[in-house]
DNA sequence: CATAGCCGCCTTTTT
DNA sequence: GGCGGCTATG
C-alpha cells in the first residue's frame, strides 16, 4: 500500500510512479516534476519489494545523479540502487567485464585536449596535413561514427570516396594510438560497452539480471550507442522506463538522436505512455512566451504547457548599446533583487557561449554581488591540474604516452626533445612501449651518460610512486606533488597551488566515501566529472552559466543575455538547416522555461567578439516571442511589457542590416540601382566587404535598432 | 637543452 | 583575445 508521501502527486504522476512491469515512456514538459517522478518511482519499487540492487537509474550529469541519490535516500530508499550517468555505468561495466574483450581495467580516459593530441599524431602518421584534415573535424567525424557503433575496420571497408578513405585511414591510426596507450575517449566508453554487450551474451544476461529495472532520464538526449546499451540490458525483461521531452533536446551536435524518444513506442510496442503536461514551475506569462517560441519549430510533436501558477510578471526585454552596458544593467537589476530580499542563489544568468561570462563577471565584481561561474571543464583544464593528473595516470597506466610526454620534462629535468625522439625510436625498433624503452635507456647507445642518469632518476621516482599506489589516493597525491618537483616549480603561484590543494581535498573525500579506494578508479571517475557537477546549489551566490548547463535546473529569476543573431542562434549553426536552427530555438526554450517567476531577456547592439567590435542584430527568436524590443532600444533598461511583432521594412539603403546565407550578417555600404541588375555593396561582420548582385545574393533585410556608428 | 618572444590559429554548446 | 607551437637566442 502506498503511503501518504505520494498524496501530493497528480494522477498522471502517480500513474508513472506506480507503473509496475514493462516499458514506460514518460513524456514530460519542463517543470512537470519529471525528476521527482523518477525518484518516487525508485522509492515505490523498493517499497513494493524490489531490491535496490536491482535498480539502475541513468541521469544526464553526475550532479543530477548525486541529487537523485540523496532524494531517493530521503524518501526512505536506503541507497544501493545504481544511479549514475551512462558514461560512469560504462566504466563500471568495462572494468568488471571487459577482460574477456581484452580491456585492461587501468585504461586512461582521454578528454578533448588529449584526443586532439592523438589526432594530430594520427594525421601526421598518415602523412596528411592538418590544413585539409583539421583535427577537430576529423574528431567530430570519428565521434559520429563511434556513436553509430561503426568501428575503424568496418568503416574502412565501406569507405569509397577519397575523403572517406582518408578518414578511414586516420580513424585506424587514431584508434591504434589510443589502444597502444591503453586509453579510451568518451565515445569509446559507450561503443566498447555496447559492443561488449552485443557480443557477449553472458555479460548481457548477467547485467539484465542485475538491473531488473532500468530508468533513463533525459532520454531525448541519448545517442545511438546509449540506446543500444539500454536496449540490450533490458532485452530479457523490458522493464525500461524513460523520461524526456523532445522540445528540450539540445545535444544533437554531440550525437544525441531525438528519434530514440520519438520511436520508443515502435521499439517497445506494448509501452505505456504517460504525459506530464502540467507545469508547476513557471508563471503563466513565462509559459506563454515559451510556448509561442517553440511553436515555430515545425519538426515536433504538439505538446501542451498547462500552467498551474498565475500569470505573474511580464517578461522584461531590453536592448543595450554594447555588452558592457548589458552586463552593468544585469548586475544592477540583480543587485536590486537582492536588496529587495531575494537570495542570490535564486537568480541565474544564462548565455550562449562561455566567453560571454567574463564581462558579466567583471560587472558582478564591481557591484559586489556574490556569484559563481558554472563552467564546463575549466578546473580540469588548468595546467597544474592536468600536470598532477598526468603523473597519476602514468603511475596507474605506464602505457599512457600522452600523460608521460606531458610530465617527462615537467618540471624541467633535462630530458628534451632530442632525447625523447631517440627513446621513441628505440621503443619502435624494439616493439616495446615508450615507458619500457625509458626503463631500458641504458641500452640506447646514442644517449650520453648524463642523459641516461637523468632518466634513471625519473624512472625510479615513478616506480617508487607505483609501489605506494595501493589504497588511499590523497596521501599519494601529496607525495607526487612534493617529490615530482611540481610544488617547487609552482612556488609563488598561489592560485595554482590552491587548485592542487583543492584536488587533494577532493581526493581525500573520495578516500573517505569509497569502500575500496583505488587510484585507477579515482582517475576514471574524475575524468567523467566536470565543473558543472560541482555547482553548489546551497551557496548564497548567483549562478552564471551557459544555456546548455542550465538544463534540468530552475531559478526564481532568470536573465538571458546576448539574444542576438550570431549568438542565439549561434553563427556556427547553419540557419538554412531547419534542424540546426530548431535546436537553437529549443536551447532558448530550455533557458526560458528555467524561470519560475521573473524572466529578463536582453541583447546588445554592438559586441566585441574576439577583440573586434561588431555590430549585431537582435535574434529572430525575439520576433517570434512577440517582444517589441524596438520600443526599448533607446532606453537602456529593462521594461515590462509585451506588444506586437516589430515590422521589417525599407529597401536596400546604406546602413541597412542584411543577412546572407553564407557570409552572415552585414551592413549595406552602397546600393547601385540598375533595375533588375541592381548591385549592393555589403560589409559583413566577418570583416570582408562584398559586391553582390541583388537578384542572386538572396539577402534578407533585418531590423535595425542601432544608432549610427560614426 | 631552456627560455623568451612571436606568430598564427581558433573560438559553440559537454559527457 | 588567448593559447599552443615554433623559432631564435643564450
Amino acid at each position: 500500500m502506498p503511503n501518504s508521501r505520494y498524496d501530493k502527486l497528480t494522477a498522471s504522476q502517480k500513474e508513472a510512479v506506480f507503473h509496475r512491469e514493462g516499458p514506460l515512456l514518460v513524456i514530460a514538459g519542463p517543470g512537470s516534476g519529471k525528476t521527482r517522478v523518477i525518484t518516487y518511482r525508485i522509492a515505490a519499487l523498493i517499497e513494493s519489494g524490489v531490491s535496490p540492487h536491482n535498480i539502475c537509474a541513468i541521469t544526464f550529469t553526475n550532479k543530477a545523479a548525486e541529487e537523485m541519490r540523496q532524494r531517493a535516500i530521503s524518501l526512505g530508499a536506503s541507497g544501493g540502487a545504481h544511479i549514475s550517468t551512462f558514461h560512469s555505468l560504462c566504466v563500471r561495466i568495462l572494468r568488471r567485464y571487459g577482460a574477456d574483450a581484452g580491456i585492461n581495467p587501468n585504461f586512461s580516459i582521454y578528454d578533448d585536449s588529449d584526443q586532439s593530441g592523438c589526432m594530430k599524431q594520427a594525421i601526421k602518421d598518415c602523412e596528411l596535413d592538418t590544413t585539409n584534415f583539421s583535427p577537430a573535424r576529423m574528431l567530430d567525424a570519428i565521434s559520429a561514427l563511434k556513436n553509430r557503433l561503426i568501428d575503424a575496420e568496418t568503416f574502412e571497408k565501406e569507405a569509397e570516396d577519397f575523403f572517406s578513405r582518408m578518414l578511414a585511414k586516420i580513424y585506424i591510426h587514431y584508434q591504434g594510438i589510443l589502444t597502444e596507450r591503453n586509453a579510451m575517449d568518451f565515445d569509446d566508453l559507450l561503443m566498447k560497452t555496447a559492443t561488449l554487450l552485443q557480443n557477449n551474451s553472458d555479460v548481457c544476461r548477467q547485467l539484465g539480471e542485475r538491473f531488473r529495472f532500468l530508468l533513463v532520464d533525459e532520454y531525448q538526449d541519448t545517442n545511438h550507442a546509449q540506446y543500444r546499451i539500454a536496449r540490450t540490458i533490458v532485452s530479457g525483461h523490458n522493464n525500461i522506463c524513460v523520461t524526456g521531452d523532445p522540445d528540450q533536446s539540445i545535444y544533437r551536435w554531440r550525437g544525441a538522436d531525438i528519434r530514440n524518444i520519438l520511436a520508443f513506442e515502435k521499439d517497445w510496442p506494448d509501452a505505456t505512455v504517460v504525459r506530464l503536461e502540467e507545469n508547476f514551475r513557471s508563471s503563466a506569462n513565462i509559459l506563454k512566451a515559451a510556448d509561442k517560441l517553440i511553436s515555430f519549430n515545425r519538426n515536433r510533436k504538439e505538446k501542451k504547457l498547462i500552467p498551474v501558477k498565475p500569470a505573474g510578471k511580464d517578461i522584461a526585454a531590453a536592448g543595450f548599446e554594447d555588452e558592457l552596458e548589458e552586463s552593468e544593467a544585469v548586475a544592477r537589476e540583480v543587485k536590486e533583487l537582492i536588496d529587495e530580499g531575494t537570495s542570490p542563489r535564486d537568480i541565474a544568468v544564462f548565455y550562449r557561449v562561455n566567453a560571454m561570462s567574463r564581462v558579466l563577471e567583471e560587472a558582478f565584481i564591481k557591484n559586489k554581488i556574490p556569484y559563481q561561474i558554472v563552467r564546463g571543464v575549466e578546473f580540469y583544464g588548468r595546467k597544474e591540474v592536468r600536470d598532477m593528473l598526468a603523473y597519476l595516470k602514468v603511475v596507474v597506466n605506464p602505457d599512457d604516452k600522452t600523460a608521460l610526454l606531458r610530465i617527462i620534462n615537467n618540471p624541467a629535468r633535462g630530458i628534451g626533445k632530442t632525447t625523447i625522439d631517440k627513446i621513441s625510436e628505440y621503443a619502435d625498433s624494439q616493439k616495446i612501449s615508450f615507458y619500457e624503452a625509458l626503463k631500458k635507456a641504458s641500452h640506447i647507445v646514442s644517449l650520453s651518460e648524463a642523459t641516461k642518469a637523468k632518466q634513471a632518476v625519473f624512472i625510479s621516482m615513478i616506480e617508487q610512486f607505483k609501489k605506494d599506489a595501493g589504497g588511499k589516493v590523497a596521501p599519494l597525491m601529496e607525495r607526487v606533488f612534493a617529490e615530482s618537483g611540481l610544488a617547487e616549480s609552482l612556488k609563488g603561484e598561489q592560485n595554482a597551488i590552491e587548485n592542487v590543494s583543492e584536488m587533494i581535498s577532493a581526493a581525500a573525500q573520495y578516500d573517505q566515501q569509497t569502500e575500496e579506494p583505488s587510484l585507477s578508479d579515482y582517475l576514471q571517475q574524475i575524468s567523467l566529472f566536470s565543473d558543472v557537477d560541482s555547482y553548489d546549489t546551497n551557496n548564497e551566490r548567483t549562478a552564471l552559466m551557459t544555456l546548455h548547463c542550465a538544463k534540468g535546473l530552475e531559478f526564481e529569476n532568470v536573465f538571458i543575455v546576448g539574444v542576438e543573431e550570431g549568438l542565439l542562434p549561434h553563427e556556427k549553426t547553419d540557419t538554412n538547416d531547419a534542424d540546426d536552427l530548431e535546436e537553437e530555438r529549443r536551447l532558448f526554450f530550455v533557458g526560458i522555461t528555467r524561470a519560475k517567476s521573473s524572466l529578463h531577456i536582453s541583447y546588445a547592439r554592438y559586441r566585441t567578439i574576439r577583440g573586434q567590435l561588431m555590430r549585431t542584430v537582435p535574434s529572430q527568436f525575439l520576433y517570434e516571442l512577440g517582444i517589441d524590443f524596438a520600443e526599448h532600444s533607446r532606453q537602456n533598461n529593462y521594461s515590462y511589457d509585451e506588444t506586437d511583432d516589430a515590422e521589417i521594412t525599407a529597401p536596400f539603403a546604406a546602413g541597412q542590416l542584411v543577412r546572407h546565407k553564407s557570409f552572415g550578417t552585414g551592413v549595406v555600404k552602397e546600393f547601385v540601382d540598375m533595375g533588375e541588375n541592381s548591385v549592393v555593396v555589403v560589409r559583413f561582420n566577418t570583416g570582408q566587404t562584398k559586391t553582390l548582385m541583388v537578384k542572386y545574393a538572396g539577402l534578407s533585410k533585418m531590423q535595425d535598432n542601432a544608432k549610427g556608428m560614426h
